[in-house]
DNA sequence: GTCGTATTTGGTAAAATAGCCAAATAGTAT
DNA sequence: ATACTATTTGGCTATTTTACCAAATACGAC
C-alpha cells in the first residue's frame, strides 16, 4: 500500500464512515425521497436540534449531501444518489447474518 | 422511526461502519481477489499483528468476512462479495468532491 | 514432551465521536 | 428597532475506537 493508495482508501473509508451511523444513514435514505430541511428531521428524530445539524454536516463534509438555504430554513438533498444502491448489498449482509444464526440453532 | 426501524438502521449502519476504516476497507477489497491469511495482511500493512487481527474480527462480526483455520493459519474470505459493488458509488462521491473543489477554484 | 510460528486476547493510553446545553448567527415579521 | 424561528457553533462530558505491547492460546515440527 503506497502513499497514494493509502490516501485513496482513507477517502473512500471516510464516505462509508459517514454513513456508518444509524441516524445519518436513516437521514440519507429519507433524502432519497426528496429534500428536507433540518427542522423536519428534528421533528422525526428524538435528538437535539444541534445533534441533527451536526450529523448533517458530517454527511455534507463526506460529499454525500449538499445544502441550500432558503429563507429561514436550510434544505438538504442527496448529492450523489447512487449511494443508496449500496444498501441492497448491506441488506444481503444482514440476511446472511440471520442465516448464520439459524444454522447455529440446528 | 419506530423500534423495528431503528434496529434495522442500527444493523445496516454497523455494516457500513465496519467498512469505514481505511485498513479494513483495503483488506475487504483485497479479499475480493481471493482468501488470505492474517500473516499475509500483516506483511503488507504497517501495523501490529494484533491490530490486523482485530480489524479482521470487526469485519467478521459485521458479517462481511468469514474465517477458516487451516493448520497454523487462519484464512479470511469475503462472505458477501457484493459489498464491493458499492465502491463504484463511493468513488463517484470522491469524483464529485473533486469537481466541487475545481468549481471553487474558478 | 520442547520449540517455533500464527493468531487471539487483555490491558492501557491517546484520539475520535456522540450528544446535550447554552450562546451566537441569520433571516423574517411586526 | 424588537421579537421570533431556524440553524450553527462552542464547550463540555461520557463513550467508543484505535493501536500498541505483553501474555495467552493453538498448532505443527522435532
Amino acid at each position: 500500500m503506497d502513499r497514494n493508495e493509502k490516501a485513496l482508501y482513507e477517502a473512500k473509508a471516510a464516505v462509508l464512515k459517514a454513513l456508518g451511523h444509524p441516524t445519518r444513514l436513516w437521514m440519507a435514505e429519507q433524502l432519497a425521497k426528496g429534500e428536507r430541511c433540518v427542522c423536519e428531521f428534528v421533528r422525526e428524530i428524538d435528538a437535539d436540534f444541534s445533534t441533527v445539524s451536526k450529523h448533517l454536516l458530517i454527511l455534507k463534509q463526506a460529499g454525500i449531501v449538499e445544502d441550500e438555504k432558503r429563507g429561514l430554513n436550510v434544505y438538504y438533498k442527496l448529492k450523489v444518489p447512487c449511494i443508496l444502491n449500496s444498501m441492497n448489498c448491506v441488506e444481503a449482509v444482514l440476511a446472511s447474518q440471520l442465516q448464520s444464526q439459524k444454522d447455529l440453532m440446528k
